[in-house]
DNA sequence: AAGTGGTCTAGACCACTAT
DNA sequence: TAGTGGTCTAGACCACTTT
């Protein structure tokens, strides 16, 4: 193990902007990590304890405790109790993704209806949607078209609900436009999405024009009501050379 | 547009238990999001004022707003400055995957140096790496192998520092299982990693022993150092069928 | 004018860690 | 015992929206 001081002094020129419309917890989560940015604080080293930073910067304990709290939940930091507060080393346990490339592909896509019919469950179906083998069930298969392009092939098994007879319109809106639009008017309450890269078959090529053999995303989803029953279950597959998901890791300034 | 009522009686029973090891804040929040999840607040629903919270639950503004700021933060209420605060319906911007496989595929990874050798940057890695065209940097071909089998193939061009020579115990840790052990020698400040799918070729596939055509997971990397000067660019490339990226979408109850 | 969320104060008490 | 972070109070003042 590396020793280094525990504790540095950070640059005294930087101080907090009362007048300024940035909140004084916003200014001094910045400070400090911009000191990380710049290298004054490394992984491993010991943050100035809250009174420290209280005297320092001439705010209230609740404003610093609030400003680390927001590094902590970037994940810059780890508080341990009784011990201090430690720049944390750069890893990467979970990934965000941003999925606004996703998002304009469904935003202006148009539906084009490929079949939609009662089927019986069969136990793979019965099992996801949690309901006997043998239940009727909406088989449904679409084609969604972004800029006159096949974008992506949706099939996707709704729960059959007698009660509520389905409207055609709503064979053109799937759960995942929902998602993307943020109707308020949805039933879902939550859902898993899984990303699985895959190769096109014959029918997903064909219909999706492309040539074979070709790379794909495939999205399985599954949505659940307010109930906790599950609604639907599906796949979304478009090529891949049509959509990218980047992260970032590490530290990140404004 | 549905008409609601603007705020609804939540469940009388709940309260907050000064005896728990939960904070206050927590327990309070998390009676929010139950109501959510039974449907008692909808999409769209306004939540109690920060002052009825205070009298109902007897605790403080301070108290209040932070279990507020924590569903805020979640992403499932929406705070309107003069208005009041609002249930979101379900939407997806970003998704958040959890990479844990993948970090066992690296954490118990063992490493075979396939090729190491001195290059001259050519057009396409001058530009990632924001050198000049022509300049030298170290291209490793690496293999790792997880259980006996190969999991990833990873090409890497790294800036070549005549001041630093090259450790040989170096080539055989990469960038990304520094990321995903934690290391805090870590001399990298962030980074930025895109998922891509794509298809193996014959090489790709004949290092990973898979057939032909195979579905693959790229991660191409591109990392920096605390001066914010590139350090590394690279890809990560392991059959589709070994890895899985999972999201949950909407309200999440502990 | 009344009600809402947004920020902030100046402490308090507690649990935990190190010495 | 001293120092650390974790929680919480009981207000204050402000900006904004609605009526």
């Amino acid at each position: 193990m590396t020793q280094r001081p525990k504790n540095k002094v950070l640059q005294e020129t930087a101080s907090i902007d009362r007048d300024s419309f940035e909140p004084a917890y916003a200014q001094l989560a910045n400070i400090l990590r911009q000191s990380m940015a710049e290298g004054l604080l490394r992984p491993g080293d010991q943050l100035p304890s809250e009174a420290q930073l209280v005297k320092r910067y001439g705010v209230s304990p609740m404003t610093v405790r609030r400003s680390i709290n927001i590094l902590v939940d970037q994940g810059v930091v780890i508080a341990e109790q009784g011990r201090g507060t430690f720049v944390k080393p750069v890893a990467m346990k979970a990934a965000t993704f941003h999925l606004g490339q996703l998002e304009n592909l469904f935003g202006g896509a148009t539906v084009q209806l490929l079949e939609a019919r009662i089927v019986a469950a069969d136990e793979r179906v019965a099992r996801k949607l949690a309901i006997k083998e043998g239940k009727r069930t909406i088989y449904i298969r679409r084609l969604l078209w972004n800029n006159d392009e096949p974008a992506f092939y949706h099939r996707e098994y709704l729960i059959y609900d007698p009660t509520r007879p389905i409207v055609e319109a709503e064979l053109e809106v799937t759960a995942l436009q929902q998602l993307f639009s943020g109707s308020s008017e949805s039933l879902l309450k939550h859902g898993e999405i899984n990303i699985e890269s895959t190769l096109l078959d014959e029918e997903e090529a064909c219909l999706l024009k492309t040539p074979q053999p070709m790379a794909a995303f495939c999205f399985e989803h599954l949505f659940y009501d307010f109930d906790n029953h599950p609604v639907s279950w599906g796949w979304f597959i478009g090529r891949a050379d049509r959509m990218r998901f980047t992260t970032q890791v590490g530290l990140l300034l404004d």
